[in-house]
DNA sequence: CTACGTTGCTGAGGTTACCTCACGGTGTGG
DNA sequence: CCACACCGTGAGGTAACCTCAGCAACGTAG
């Protein structure tokens, strides 16, 4: 294992990344929403007014997925399948008003989580780390 | 996807983390592997024979899912199933000559993109951040 | 040594989250 | 106005998990 530095700086990564997950899927629990519906929400939320095969993208799974998570989202009432009125093919998604009150309780627990996971970082730390990771997602 | 200001620290780890792990699964592809079985594989390699319920535990998944696993990586002729001499119930996992081999095409596979990955930071800030990294997984 | 609870693995069968393919309704360029 | 591309969805498949029950082997208490 010549170089293991970096290959180990993968791995960490990856671990870090884990616990994140499952403390973050473990704080959706009160929700009962998966991650994935949880993000797609987000995206909902984000931009007024998403076609299904925009979060398809944004979610990167395929267009027959896309229908799926919005099903879910839409049984709990929490996003509105609307036509939209440019063309009749498309399906758009709206936040209920339920929907952007989960997203913001979600959004709530999620950071304080995460505040609570990085809080044994110091603050230069925090800035710096986000410095760097930002550097890796272009 | 540029919602800079509001994505916590929590949200670019994880997004890092999504594009290693689409990486590693494009790296995976010449040998048909899946990420967990690489991981599994590697498990096996490290320490020199693994039981079954140990495996389970390493990778996080229910004893009955590591049956699963090592029956792919047996049926690639990468571990061999033995039995353990002092407990007759368990089964230990032994890796094959071509399974080492693997491995370590593997491993080397996975630095190489790693440190391409990494390449953008610069030496000092790669040690920042695997010390950073380190801090958070205790 | 026997009896009995515990442990290690696996067969059966279920769930979840994806996928591809084919199709009907809808836009659009020639 | 017609051929073709595109949007979402029904049908059906797969991979990777899970739980539960059962069998064989262990270990200990009597």
């Amino acid at each position: 294992m010549r170089d293991g530095g970096t290959a180990t700086l993968g791995d960490l990564l990856m671990r870090v990344a884990r616990t994140l997950r499952r403390r973050f899927t473990a704080t959706l629990a009160p929700w009962d929403l998966s991650p994935h519906q949880a993000r797609a929400l987000r995206v909902v939320c984000a931009r007024d007014g998403v076609r299904l095969s925009e979060l398809a993208e944004a979610l990167r799974i395929a267009p027959r997925s896309a229908t799926e998570v919005a099903d879910g989202l839409a049984e709990r009432g929490l996003v509105e399948r609307t036509a939209d009125p440019r063309d009749r093919r498309a399906v758009v998604l709206v936040a209920t008003d339920a929907g952007r009150t989960v997203q913001r309780e979600v959004e709530e627990a999620r950071a304080a989580d995460s505040t609570e996971l990085f809080a044994r970082l110091s603050a230069e730390d925090r800035a710096t780390l986000e410095r760097i990771l930002r550097q890796l997602t272009d």
